[in-house]
Parts: C-alpha cells; sequence; structure tokens
DNA sequence: GATCCGTGGAT
DNA sequence: TATCCAAGGAT
C-alpha cells in the first residue's frame, strides 16, 4: 500500500542495458554528442508516426541531405516527394522552412533552449523538449503519448485525457532529473513503446512495477483513459487518370493549405458527403470505375471513384500538366493518390495492384 | 479547447 | 472488418 516513489535512476539503469538501436540515436554510455539535425529530423518524423515507418525515410534523408544546410537548398519538390507515404505533410513543408531560417538565420546552428526550439516551424512544445533534452542535455520534461501513458498509470491518474494533460506533465516534470536528461526522455519512451504498452503491458518485467499505483490496482491496461471520439463520416469523390501514349500522366499540385497540402495529385473535384460533383480536367472518352478506391484518413473515410481516358500528345489540360513516369510516379504522391494511380495503371496490368486497396 | 491533418500495423 | 493507436503541431 505505501508504494515507494518512482526513481528515474531505475529507469535510466534499465535503459542502459535494453535501450533500442535506432539509426538517430547515441547509444547510452557511448559518451558522444547527439547531432542536432539528426534529432530534430528523427523527432518531426516521429511526431504521430511509428519507428518502423520512419526508419527507411530518416535514413533516406540523412544519405541525400546530410546537414540542415543541405537540406534548405533542397528543392520543396524534391522533399516532398520524399516524404511522399509518411503523412502529415504540413510537417514536410514545415521542416524546410525550419531548415532555412536556421541555415540562413541561425547559421546553420539549431537554438540550444527550449524556448528558441519552440519559436521554430513545426517544433511544438514535445519536440522542443525533446531535442532540448537528448541534443543539449537541458532537463527539459518530455510529454507525449508514451510519457502519458506510463505517468496514468505508476500514479493511477483515472480522468481522462485530453482533459487530465496538464496533470500529467505535472507529475512528468516532478520526476525529471538534473542528470542525463536525454537519455531519461528516451528511456521513459522505451519504456512505453516496449513494456508499459497499450495494450497487453509487461508489468511483470517493468522495471517500475514496484512503484506503479495502477499495477497495484489491477488497472494499468484501461489507462489512460480517453474521451470517446466522434465516428468517422463517409466521404466521396472523383480523380481524373488522364494517360497520353507515351506513359505521361496529368498531375496537378496541391495547395499548401489543406489536405494533402503541397503534395503533387491526380486531378478531382472536392470530397464531400452526398453527391459527386467534379468537371474532368480536359475533354475525353472518360470511363469511370465507381467506388475504386477506399482509404481512411484521420477524420473521415474517403469512397474514390477513378476515371480514365488515353488522350492525344500535345493536349492542354485546365489544370496541372502532364508527368513522365521518370518526372513524377506513383511512389511520389500520397498514399491515397498513389492508389488511384495504381489503380487506373493497373487496368493495364493488374498485379501492380494490391487486392486489399480495391473496394 | 476543438478541429484538422495521414498512414500502416496490431488486435 | 472495424477500431485503436504512434516520439504532435497549427489554427
Amino acid at each position: 500500500m505505501c508504494n515507494q516513489a518512482a526513481d528515474p535512476e531505475i529507469l535510466l539503469a534499465w535503459y542502459d542495458i535494453h535501450a533500442r538501436d535506432l539509426p538517430w540515436r547515441v547509444p547510452p554510455g557511448a559518451d558522444l554528442r547527439a547531432d542536432p539535425y539528426a534529432v530534430w529530423l528523427s523527432e518531426v518524423m516521429l511526431q504521430q508516426t511509428t519507428v518502423a515507418a520512419v526508419r527507411k525515410y530518416f535514413l533516406d534523408f540523412t544519405d541525400r541531405w546530410p546537414t540542415v544546410s543541405d537540406l534548405a537548398a533542397a528543392d520543396d519538390d524534391a522533399v516532398m516527394a520524399a516524404w511522399a507515404g509518411l503523412g502529415y505533410y504540413a510537417r514536410a513543408r514545415n521542416l524546410l522552412k525550419c531548415a532555412r531560417v536556421v541555415a540562413r538565420d541561425l547559421d546553420g546552428r539549431f537554438p540550444d533552449t527550449e524556448a528558441g526550439l519552440r519559436d521554430l516551424p513545426g517544433i511544438g512544445p514535445y519536440t522542443a523538449a525533446a531535442i532540448a533534452a537528448i541534443a543539449f542535455e537541458r532537463p527539459a520534461t518530455v510529454l507525449d503519448g508514451n510519457v502519458e501513458r506510463v505517468m496514468a498509470r505508476i500514479h493511477a491518474v483515472e480522468a481522462p485525457l485530453p482533459g487530465a494533460k496538464e496533470t500529467l506533465r505535472g507529475l512528468a516534470a516532478a520526476l525529471t532529473p538534473a542528470a542525463r536528461p536525454g537519455d531519461y526522455a528516451q528511456a521513459v519512451m522505451d519504456l512505453g513503446a516496449t513494456i508499459c504498452t497499450p495494450r497487453n503491458p509487461a508489468c511483470g518485467i517493468c522495471p517500475w512495477r514496484q512503484p506503479c499505483r495502477a499495477r497495484d490496482l489491477g488497472i494499468a491496461e484501461t489507462l489512460p483513459r480517453k474521451t470517446p471520439k466522434a465516428a468517422k463520416p463517409v466521404r466521396r469523390g472523383i480523380v481524373y487518370f488522364a494517360q497520353r501514349s507515351d506513359g505521361a500522366v496529368l498531375l496537378e499540385r496541391r495547395p499548401d493549405k489543406g489536405l494533402l497540402g503541397g503534395m503533387l495529385g491526380l486531378p478531382g473535384g472536392p470530397w464531400a458527403e452526398g453527391e459527386i460533383v467534379a468537371a474532368p480536367p480536359l475533354e475525353a472518352d472518360w470511363q469511370i470505375t465507381a467506388g475504386a478506391v477506399r482509404h481512411t484518413f484521420t477524420h473521415f473515410h474517403l469512397i474514390l471513384d477513378v476515371a480514365m481516358a488515353p488522350v492525344d500528345e500535345g493536349i492542354e489540360a485546365l489544370t496541372g500538366r502532364f508527368f513522365t513516369p521518370e518526372e513524377a510516379g506513383p511512389d511520389d504522391l500520397p498514399t491515397v493518390m498513389r492508389k488511384a494511380y495504381q489503380f487506373a495503371a493497373g487496368q493495364h496490368r493488374p498485379s501492380k495492384v494490391p487486392k486489399t486497396d480495391i473496394a
């Protein structure tokens, strides 16, 4: 009943042995300074995104753009294409903005304080604290989904998120040590990712099992509680796949704001509940496959009709321009557009279309 | 504070 | 199949 308080040093000792091997991470005890650029890039990529998904993007980015100044000098289109498939595309736009501020105004060096970092595009409270702690050894309080879950459990906080967030932040701050704050931040997140998982937490091997109040109460797996989310509505839309005999396909750059902002996509109309209304981008013999692509975004389901037509070379479109496969292909598009592109192209090569992508 | 913004894996 | 969820930020 009288639990001892959770001890950061016990967690650090666990981390010294069990730290995950991640490409952007300096292992504990290596006595090396983490590269702020690598920390920043990885943390932005990891926002609401799994380690498994980030890994190859991080390696690709650091291979092509080894420093923040290299990234700042990159073409927007190249960066957006490299980000394609990772999601939350505002991150890529802000990544470039941030890199250019750092390269141009800060001599290529990231600010070494939480407040200084927080002022940069795409860096919010979490990312500022993470970079300050991991790259600059500042005792910043890192509060992400992992830390929220671990704090809610060891303190048995039953109030639901997001309302309980500031309570959890206070508990996390009280526990943050002055020594090894970077390792500590990564240790709590590793713990949440590998032991104190949302479902089936491995309490039996948890270094903090002794002080964990939720474990005592038998409610660890039920925490943190969350207020229910609204159901996703179904929206419908259409995209137009116009292809020339040389293989070039009509694509358009989407506006910076809004869904899939700044990314290339197939032209089409707005996506909405109810009837589909969208004029084709050019006159052609359109063949429509209804409901060809289904895709679920954060807050709605999409059923997308795909219209296809062969067109003559030299034809002019009302929007966008024709891209040869060498200029831009499905891999350069956000996933829903990649599905539509591959569906249409796959009418000639069915093996290219994954079965699960098609209604 | 509420809403918008992607994706893929696990269950 | 449906739902949840992940190292969140901007508005």
